[in-house]
DNA sequence: CGCCGTATGCTCGCAAACGAGTAATCGTAT
DNA sequence: ATACGATTACTCGTTTGCGAGCATACGGCG
């Protein structure tokens, strides 16, 4: 059936959008991303550029040139990109952009297990959050306006990009803590009581007169 | 060396929230989890869900309680949560309740090779999102309101969460088609050129006096 | 009352992902 | 000149992730 890419990681993207530029060895790929500031966020894996770039080769889009040899360093292959490659990355950034996908980001899978922590706990960590939020907010627009001066504002988007979701986010942390702290928050007691009574009311099953979804039939049989 | 959790897999983060409600077999997690409608989103996989539970246990987590065998039906192993599991669990959500971390959603990465793609190209697929995102909100906000009635609203923050964020992404997009669409959008008419020239610019490298970051060094020696 | 379709529950084995290790070379301070 | 740390460039072996397949049991209908 093979998954909709036959090299799906997101680091094959990377690459090719390395290679496309010009003939490349693998570590420079690697050199060339982190130079970009992929680096950081991507967190290059040694393990994973290879095999990528591997697989990448085995699927026609891109292949070796040469084997240089420069002085008696290790044998450096290098590779560049194929029609194959090139044609893949563009319907590739197609796809990415034009279709938003159902993604699991870890702060919402946090906040699916937020009713595990106790309420003022809860509190504290959104705090936290949000204070972390704040400051990279601004670290991310001074990185920005740096940059400004030296790249083209379209090699610039995807940060404008995460700052203006960061923000998003921030916002709603802070009304959400504003929520808990003013204990405006519904159900508050609720949730407080049931962590005093040691039941850790998990799932949105089973309390407060809720049949809810969860009760749909395949408890045991 | 061991990575930050012993068990890092977010599906290990849903079984622990599962099983801290009552001791279940997997396939039951994945029931449950499949109704509360992670199922859908988080695509369960019927690999992974074994592994996760098996290395859950290996890991003290979790532990088999009984290996029920009701009928004669294939033995179902039942677990149940341990203390350092309910300890894992809670940590867990308040590290990614607290900590944000740097992500690379797929559209962002998609933004970062947009140059990949000509101007029209882009504005097209641009379009093309900002109209899924417009009706995949409208149904996030029609299943949450529909929720509101049967689940308390703790239980409910992960989907506000994503609606807020959805629609700051949607306002996001919209203004950059529109900056495209109006031709202000700067560097236009270069990145049309260097199309039409057949030149493809995915780095920050090399173009329109730019020294630029990638410029580092690490060409070839 | 036998047969087929569907739900249940799990196993197996490949392949991707990764991290730590290795080995050469280069810059540089002594 | 030479030793030492940093950089370059890659390899290897171990998890982990996951899809497809398998086996049993139940329900309903012809």
């Amino acid at each position: 059936m093979a998954s909709r890419r036959k090299v799906g990681n997101l680091l094959a993207l990377a690459v090719l959008s390395a290679v496309v530029q010009r003939p490349m060895h693998p570590y420079e790929v690697a050199s060339v991303l982190r130079s970009r500031g992929k680096g950081e966020d991507m967190e290059i894996k040694w393990g994973s550029l290879y095999t990528v770039v591997g697989n990448l080769a085995k699927h026609g889009f891109v292949e070796a040139v040469e084997s240089e040899r420069a002085g008696a360093r290790p044998e450096r292959t290098i590779y560049r990109i194929t029609d194959a490659g090139r044609a893949e990355l563009v319907d590739w950034a197609s796809e990415l952009v034009s279709t938003p996908q159902p993604e699991w980001p870890r702060f919402k899978a946090g906040l699916s297990v937020l009713a595990a922590l106790e309420p003022d706990e809860a509190l504290e960590m959104l705090r936290r959050r949000l204070h972390a939020l704040d400051a990279g907010i601004a670290d991310l627009r001074a990185a920005l306006d740096r940059h400004r001066r030296e790249v083209p504002r379209l090699f610039l988007v995807e940060d404008e990009y995460e700052i203006a979701v960061r923000e998003a986010e921030a916002e709603w942390v802070r009304s959400l803590v504003g929520e808990l702290s003013s204990g405006s928050f519904p159900g508050l007691e609720e949730w407080r009581r049931w962590h005093a009574a040691g039941g850790a009311p998990t799932g949105g099953a089973g309390q407060a007169g809720a049949p809810s979804p969860a009760d749909r039939g395949e408890a045991d049989r």
